[in-house]
DNA sequence: GCCAACGTTGGC
DNA sequence: GCCAACGTTGGC
């Protein structure tokens, strides 16, 4: 299958583009993600070698800051089983798992943010789900050519 | 901190 | 299966 783009959302005081980088490998797992939308994306879709725009959410300076790669598919989130993690799903158990994660390994920062302003401002990434109005969705697949463009822009 | 948009839950 | 109530996300 050809290779295949996304964008992931994170805020970065809980696990910044940074933090990643500085993980051990430079890489983490992805837990936490409890939507079906989104974890149906990882769990059905994700492939090692697809690449990930990383977004910081909910912070001061809002946009895509770096690339990061996956480079395990997915496998049950843990933290679902967990009582004392703050992703606890009493509804999940092992035999019947409900939530999946990937690991994602850092690639690169760019030199500087593309904001979610710019983003918006930039005709070529009109139909960009993240800049849709209401968009939520903190896993979601990006367009090969929204994808360089959001690269170009940041390693420019 | 506010609040609009969205997703999920649960009663009926 | 509808939908009101509630909880969460995330830009501002």
């Amino acid at each position: 299958m050809a290779k295949q783009y996304w964008l992931m959302k994170s805020e970065p005081h809980v696990f910044s583009l940074e933090d990643l980088k500085n993980a051990p490998n430079s890489t983490t797992h992805w837990d936490g993600v409890r939507n079906y939308q989104a974890r149906n994306f990882m769990r059905d879709q994700m492939k090692i070698g697809d690449l990930v725009l990383y977004y910081h959410s909910n912070c001061d300076e809002i946009g895509v800051v770096g690339v990061a790669e996956v480079c395990k598919e997915s496998y049950p989130d843990h933290t679902a089983l967990d009582p004392d993690s703050h992703y606890f799903d009493p509804k999940s158990s092992q035999e019947n798992q409900r939530w999946f994660m990937v690991d994602i390994k850092w690639e690169q920062a760019f030199k500087r943010t593309v904001t979610l302003q710019e983003m918006k401002a930039t005709p070529e990434l009109e139909s960009m789900r993240v800049i849709q109005r209401g968009m939520r969705l903190s896993v979601q697949p990006v367009e090969k050519v929204h994808f360089d463009k959001v690269v170009e822009m940041g390693t420019a």
